[in-house]
DNA sequence: ATTAGGG
DNA sequence: CCCTAAT
């Protein structure tokens, strides 16, 4: 199709825990057939998640990509992905870290033994020639991001700039933006221009990293230097961290967020990229200490940004003791060692209590402590068992895998062990995930939206459905039991995008729908699809007949389906079910979509 | 795992 | 939206 951004978190360690085999095996193998494109091109939110791109957003950094495609390319020759990874590989030096536990150092030099052997295996390039599909991949994607190494951060910067062409406004802050000249409330004016709304915070240092990590899209970012270069973070002192960590985190603790730790610490960082909740985990620590400022956009900017992780697959159950439990005590011990000294260190170095805390400095704002509530019932115990979080769960492989290959040296039981900890460890992690947010990305885009027949979100605001658990009804369900009931509306241009995909992929193909005109919509599942879809239907067929009534509504703001929508739906549906039975050759509907489109775009004038 | 339908 | 049956 049209351009194909691989994009990839290019820290150190990154190829370490899952993230290259998760990307390579992720990302391509899956659904190569289907429709590659999609999966290859990537977006970074500034949590560093990743999120399919949709079309739209393609199209969008496609014309973006243009000028830094060349020079990506010429970067990709050099900094492969071989040497990149045998770099990185040598250079992501495991310990550092283990120092300051000093406990079970022998299991933990154990474990990482093990875990280079795999990468090693399954990473170098002449040792996995089937790897060669998936290796393209990565030398398309890990290629334009990975820069020579010591450059590290302006690699990744490159990287998430491309993405970040979905940020709001950005054209204007084009070219060289050297902030560290920029007064305070020109700060703010960037600030604003930036994220599209105000803030209050007047520690310059602060905006400065907020603006550049916003520009940049990536948490990378220095505390020292702010030059931006055509969305590029021009980092000027890139040496300077790597060996303290327990001294540098006892060191200012108060400014210290997450972004620093990236910074300070590589592994730190790739670890947090693999474990996003124990990124938000972290940021709760932080939401509290930002809050020492007395500044709530701190707190808020923060979660905003930096917002980790998806949502729960589903349900985290309710097991209310569970959470009463000595979450503190058990997790902190038993994460102490293995892969996931990250967890322990930031234990350590700020001890946390698993309290619950209901609210800040009197600003009122709430950071839940747990968030289970995404919905309820009764999950397979498997699941329980084995951590369910996606995240966890690849931890938990990625222990597992290791075990093995420790197994071959050890004792049984010590691969036993591991996937206890493992188990342990995911489950401490999902616990202290999940901040409700109330996100708004409600927009009542008038008709105009659809004149583009694409989403023209008014707003940039994440689309990607971040999560934030808005609207959760219990409704009591026969019996007894309760069952929630989250309610998101769907806006004007998810229903535009549904109607889109319908006439491309035909209705009935809601996965393949939700995966490439949805991709960037984290919820709507695809039985979400379909239901829409039927209850468009429905309203098409209700109305059409009567042309009467069609806007007739008092209560115009709960039914802003516009007519012509509608009308589409209608037609598509009569042609899919007239269509359909010929079709049988692949994507009938395409002709159909292409032809609504354009009486829709009509409609529309 | 996805889809279709009923609730 | 949720839930389930059927593929």
């Amino acid at each position: 199709m049209e351009t194909v951004v691989g994009v990839e978190r290019n820290d150190e360690g990154k190829f370490e825990e899952s993230g290259f085999e998760k990307s390579s095996s992720s990302l391509s193998s899956p659904k190569l057939g289907a429709d590659p494109v999609v999966y290859k091109l990537v977006r970074i939110e500034g949590d560093g998640r990743f999120v399919p791109a949709t079309d739209d957003e393609i199209m969008e950094v496609g014309n973006l990509l243009a000028d830094d495609k060349i020079e990506m390319h010429l970067v990709a020759d050099t900094g492969q992905t071989g040497g990149c990874i045998s770099s990185e590989r040598t250079s992501s030096g495991i310990p550092q870290l283990e120092n300051s536990e000093g406990l079970s150092q022998s299991e933990n030099t154990e474990v990482d033994a093990g875990k280079s052997n795999v990468h090693l295996e399954e990473n170098d390039p002449s040792s996995a020639p089937s790897m060669n599909e998936s290796h393209i991949n990565q030398s398309g994607s890990v290629g334009e991001c990975s820069n020579p190494p010591n450059e590290l951060v302006e690699g990744q910067s490159s990287a998430s700039a491309e993405c970040t062409s979905l940020n709001p406004d950005f054209s204007k802050l084009k070219g060289e933006i050297c902030l560290d000249n920029l007064s305070i409330k020109e700060l703010h004016e960037t600030f604003k221009a930036t994220f599209g709304r105000e803030t209050t915070v007047k520690d310059k240092q602060w905006l400065k990293r907020r603006i550049a990590m916003g520009l940049t899209n990536s948490c990378d970012v220095s505390t020292s230097s702010f030059v931006i270069k055509d969305n590029k973070l021009v980092n000027k002192d890139k040496e300077e961290n790597h060996n303290n960590l327990g001294s540098d985190s006892a060191k200012a603790p108060a400014v210290r967020t997450v972004n620093d730790n990236c910074k300070d610490s590589p592994i730190n960082c790739s670890d947090q990229m693999e474990n996003l909740q124990a990124v938000s985990g972290e940021r709760l620590r932080n939401s509290s200490i930002d809050d020492d400022f007395g500044a709530e956009d701190l707190n808020t900017e923060e979660r905003a940004a930096k917002r980790v992780r998806k949502p729960t697959r589903r349900y985290i159950e309710e097991l209310s003791e569970v959470e009463s439990k000595e979450h503190s005590g058990k997790s902190v011990a038993s994460t102490k060692n293995s892969g996931l000294r990250q967890i322990s260190i930031k234990s350590n170095v700020r001890p946390f209590k698993m309290a619950r805390m209901d609210s800040f400095g009197g600003s009122g704002v709430e950071v839940p402590y747990v968030c289970r509530v995404r919905r309820s019932r009764p999950r397979k115990n498997v699941m329980a068992l084995m951590g369910f979080h996606p995240i966890g769960m690849s931890v938990a492989a990625t222990l597992v895998k290791k075990a093995l290959v420790v197994h071959n040296t050890q004792p049984n039981n010590e691969s036993g062990d591991e996937a206890l900890k493992a188990r342990s460890v995911s489950e401490q992690i999902q616990q202290p995930v999940t901040t409700a947010e109330p996100e708004k990305d409600k927009q009542l885009s008038a008709v105009d939206s659809i004149d583009q027949g694409q989403n023209v979100e008014p707003k940039h605001i994440d689309p990607s459905g971040d999560t934030s658990d808005e609207n959760v009804v219990t409704v009591p369900t026969g019996k007894g039991g309760m069952r929630r009931k989250h309610h998101r509306a769907w806006t004007l241009s998810e229903v535009t995008k549904l109607v889109e995909g319908v006439s491309r992929y035909g209705a009935g193909r809601w996965s393949e729908i939700k995966r490439l005109a949805f991709a960037s919509y984290s919820y709507r599942t695809s039985v979400d699809l379909k239901d829409k879809w039927r209850n468009l239907l429905k309203a098409s067929l209700a109305q059409t007949p009567q042309d009467k009534k069609i806007n007739s509504r008092k209560h115009a703001s709960a039914m802003p389906i516009p007519a012509a929508i509608l009308l589409r739906v209608r037609e598509l549906a009569e042609m899919q079910s007239q269509v359909s039975p010929n079709l049988s050759s692949g994507k009938p509907v395409a002709s159909a979509g292409r032809n609504g489109l354009m009486e829709f775009g009509e409609v529309n004038c």
